[in-house]
Order: C-alpha cells, then structure tokens, then sequence
DNA sequence: ACAGCTTTGCAACCATGTTGCATCAAGGCA
DNA sequence: TGCCTTGATGCAACATGGTTGCAAAGCTGT
C-alpha cells in the first residue's frame, strides 16, 4: 500500500504536500518529530501546513502521534504501541511489543475508567550509541 | 518521611520554596503540570525558581518527570511506573502496574541497547468522568 | 563585618505550536 | 469556456511552555 493509497482508502485527497509528508515518514522508519520533519522538508513546505497534515493524519488514524522526551509531539505510521527513545542520538524508535502482557483486564486498568490506548515508552541509549 | 527529610536525604538544602514545591506535589496525589503548580501556587512562586526547584528534584530522584498528552512535563513522587490521563478531565493519575511482565528481558528490550526505565501511557476516560 | 557561596527574582528571550485571514487550486455546473 | 463553491496552502501575528543572563537577597564561616 502506498502512500497516496493511504490517504484515498482514509477518505481525504492525496495532495502533493500531504504524500510529501506521508513518504517522508514511511521512509524514515523511526518516530520523527514536527520540528524533524521542518528540517528535513527545508523552505518546500510551510510550517502551518504540516501541522495541519499531521492533524489530519492523527485524526484519520494513518499516523499515530506520542510524546518524545523532549516534549515535542513525534509521529509514526500505524498506531504503534511502543518506543524506545535514545538519550544520546536522541532517536526514537518504534517498537511493536509482541505479548507483554499489557492488556487493560490484565493489568486491572478497566477499573479506572475506559481505556482508549496504551503505550509503552523505553528510555536508554541505543546499541549504536553504546557500540560508539 | 516528610518532605524535609526527603531533601535533606537527597544532599539538598529544605529551603521554604523546595518544601513549598515538595508539599504541594505530596497532597496532589496525581502527577501535575509545572503551569498547574504555577497557578496553585498564585504570584508566591517565580515560574524560573519553580522550574529550576523541578528540574533538582527530578535530578535528585524526588520526583518523576514524565510527558504529558498536551506536551507539558508532568511531576510525580517518586519513579512511577505508569500514569492515566483523562481525557475528559485532564487529569494525570499514578498507576502502580504490578506484575504486567514488563521487564526488559522478557520483552526482548535488551537487544535495543541499555534500558533506563519503562513507563505505560493509559489514555481513556476516567470513571469519574463517566459516571458523570 | 566581610567574603564567598547558594537561592531567588526579574526581564528578556527561544522554541513549539496555533489562529485569523488572504490566496490559490480543483471540481461542479450553467 | 467562464463562474462559483469548496478545500488546501501560505503568511503574519500570537500564545504557551520553558530557558538564560544577570542582579539582588540570604546563608555560612572566619
């Protein structure tokens, strides 16, 4: 599935800017923040505008979106459901935990209220940065 | 254990603001924002000696730092393992997940490089704001 | 009292993100 | 084709959370 595919099947139109910052993302494979993506993109794209793309990819479940540690917003295809943020390179990778044992019954979570989303966030330094 | 004996503990001087700061998170009971704190501690608290105060405790190991969902760090007593955020209310309550199988050996974490710390983000609703 | 350190405050600044409004592009229809 | 409506983009100005530089106030030991 690509990316102006993804945008179709989620019912919004597949604008050269909107597949700019879909293919940026797909090709990045790690979780990117905004501020990243303004890098990456240069002067080509307006910083309003990928805001409101990113608003748009959240909000149509394409993108999920999660706080890094330096609070700022970082964006990832798919509704991962974990990541592990390095504190030297500063990466954040996405990590598909298989079987952690985190379901709401499990954990007694339903007890608070309804839960919509869990997430896991690993702190640490990578094994690029340890190797280093 | 109060709140001056924790600073003392921690090597640092129990001056009238850090007691203030300390005391205010303890009676909290959930994890709060530095503009909540702002704004519960009125015109009585410097916003830089707030987050500076913070910032040492965090450093210290008194309190945990951990992001938000409306990207603003949230403090808590503590290295709490897991928070729930309203998002109705708002609010950010500390879970204390025991036994969810989340040690990083059994997650195959491990193979990332060194892990610090793990912490679970429950978003939903609070049963209070459905009840309601 | 004095010197030296820590703590606090004030003002100015920076970065991330948002709002309001103008403009531009795309599609429908006479 | 020309016109109208609608959605997408850009620009400027703003809002908020957080930081930095520097000065003033408070301890502490001599």
């Amino acid at each position: 599935m690509n990316a102006a595919e993804m945008l179709r099947g989620a019912g919004v139109s597949a604008t050269g800017r909107r597949l700019l910052v879909l293919e940026t993302l797909v090709s990045a494979g790690s979780a990117v923040s905004a501020p990243e993506l303004l890098a990456s993109l240069g002067q080509s794209m307006n910083k309003v505008t990928l805001y409101r793309i990113l608003d748009l990819l959240v909000d149509k479940h394409i993108l999920a979106r999660h706080s890094g540690p330096d609070r700022t917003a970082h964006y990832c295809l798919g509704t991962g459901h974990g990541h592990f943020h390095c504190r030297r390179c500063g990466r954040c990778l996405c990590l598909h935990l298989p079987g952690t044992g985190l379901d709401p019954a499990s954990a007694g979570l339903d007890a608070l209220g309804r839960v919509d989303e869990i997430e896991v966030r690993v702190e640490g330094v990578c094994k690029e940065c340890l190797d280093r």
